[in-house]
DNA sequence: AATGAATGAGAGTTCATTCAT
DNA sequence: TATGAATGAACTCTCATTCAT
């Protein structure tokens, strides 16, 4: 393989990789409804149909970039929750290392902002049917929530609740971070509701 | 005064009624930038100039619905919670009507899932400093924590945490409960939350 | 005739002539393609049905302007030259005194700038045969023109020549000074002009 | 390079130059405010967003409209006069050549009528500062204001005065020619009127 | 890999005007 | 004498998308 190949494939991954990056800038701040692909396009320095090219369609775009932040970022979250519990151990030291655990991913979404804004705002947008994340976060909160109730289980009288009540704190305390200019400590104060939540 | 005239008032009023209660239908599916004057006008049987002739603009009929809604729903709730703490009660007393209050309110919103939606929605949409809603939310969200930290004094140690954790817990939890389409009581798992939340 | 009827009518009246006050200055800034009855209505305190009650549409209101600046000042011109143009007088005095009235009209036209900008507007605007005052400039300028011949035939050996180059003069210096904001003396400036032409 | 590609790159920039021609046509009529998109996207067979692909925005349409008819045209119009005067020839020689270089100017607005037109029209439209076109002019104006008063200098004891005559005439006549349709020789009445102006 | 050209649909907004009151 | 309601048409401009190159 020639090296103009290699530094053309690349270049190649890495404007996709950049148009991602505005994209979620964008997507981040004005939902998808609010965001344009001529200001995408503009951002990255090439035309609409240069984006098009890469991504086929607007939709496609959104999804994909969905995609492409889970892969770096849920993922990893889900691993961070399964690796640290191990289910051999006592419901006294699974609660602690769940608890650690979610804890490390506060703190992560704390260090994302444009991240966490992105999956803050889509999140809300999409309980409408019509919008094209709707079955993606229908399927993801879903999961989400199966694998807390799953990983609580062993110290929650209702592991069901106890889920929901975790993710209803995650969601709402980032929402006023966001609204509010990040004007607290996020992990903290995550942290304080947890241990009310999961004694 | 002729009958006639009664009537073209009350169709006035009527009008611009019915013009809000299909905008809240509309914006809570879709959101801001999602919703259309088109669609509306279509819905509520005029014409675009029809209804910028009531409104002024697309951003104006927004903020007027945002009020309209909050005229006969917000102000409720705070009054609701207001009238039933006393003050000087002892603390298990007023922590209980405080507890009750919360109750009744997400009752309120469980039994107007339409208006629930358009809060939910917006409030996420209007982070964005550029949303014509931003400030709108900025000041009533900055409210309701100022009230329900002033509320939450007497029994909690840490007030303002409290009052996170409250508008969290309701915020998130209606957003679950609009997801799976209202699939679970939401009045009973936010009141299985608050009792962990505010012992 | 009871005081109130004098009275209304005095309003209507004073009422008529507020409005075309207004449209007089809006009609000299914009021309009459960029002025609208929604401005107009909104600087005379009324609305759009009642200006269209007054002048019917806005065509009507164009010419009813053009007739009542007329009234009060293109009439009082050509009196002007009229009067001061003995017919049985010197070729010399005759030139004297008219090239006075052309000066007496300048000034009064420097001392109306807003006057003066709604015909030099008009005046170009109305060039094209579908503007609602085409017909009105049409004949007002011709006759200008049939005038001035008239009355510069005793010393000029090409009347119509002449009288061209006099309102030539006029509106081009006219022109020049409304666009650089009345910097120069209008007058003197048509003065120098003038005694060049007119010898 | 292929025949097509040729052919397509011809009719881009054909394509642009005929939307300017017809754009200088309506322009030309119905002044800046009375031409609308729609109607050019017609004439020149595309659609509005395909005029815009060009342009931008309609106020961009106008000013590059301008530009590109001075590039043909005015700058002819300052070479003609600068080439043709000789500064070291005698007064007398200057001054001839100047008429003579007016004269042509004005034989070649007269053969282009619509040119000619909407120079009259925007040149008074764009009086008012809110123009898009009123900058342009303003600076076009003045320009031509300091290069007649330069090249009028050595046989005119009021370069800037003599200056604005010639320039009041030339707009003046035009704007009489085009009102009575051309009715009458612009060149030659230009000529007996710029021979009293300048001895 | 990316462009320029072009489109149909639709955005929100303003227009002059009508009509009943 | 003037209004509020409403309209149809037009406005500039943006949308995502297609196509040939």
């Amino acid at each position: 393989m020639s090296e103009q190949k290699v530094r053309a494939r690349d270049n190649a991954g890495g404007r996709r990789r950049a148009i991602l990056d505005q994209a979620q800038r964008i997507v981040g701040e004005r939902g998808y409804h609010g965001f344009g692909l001529q200001e995408l396009a503009e951002r990255c320095g090439l035309t609409k149909p240069g984006l098009l090219h890469y991504f086929g369609s607007k939709d496609r775009l959104l999804i994909d970039l969905l995609r492409d932040r889970d892969a770096q970022h849920e993922a990893a979250a889900h691993a961070l929750l399964d690796e640290r519990c191990d289910r051999h151990a006592s419901a006294r030291a699974q609660r602690d290392s769940f608890v650690a655990g979610l804890r490390l991913i506060m703190e992560r979404n704390a260090a994302q902002p444009e991240l966490t804004r992105l999956q803050t705002i889509l999140r809300a947008e999409a309980i409408n049917g019509d919008h094209p994340a709707h079955g993606y976060f229908m399927g993801r909160e879903a999961a989400k929530l199966d694998l807390l109730a799953d990983l609580v289980a062993v110290f929650s009288p209702a592991p069901r609740s106890t889920a929901r009540q975790v993710l209803a704190l995650m969601g709402g305390l980032e929402e006023q971070w966001l609204r509010e200019d990040r004007a607290f400590d996020l992990a903290a104060e995550f942290d304080a509701a947890i241990g009310l939540i999961i004694p």
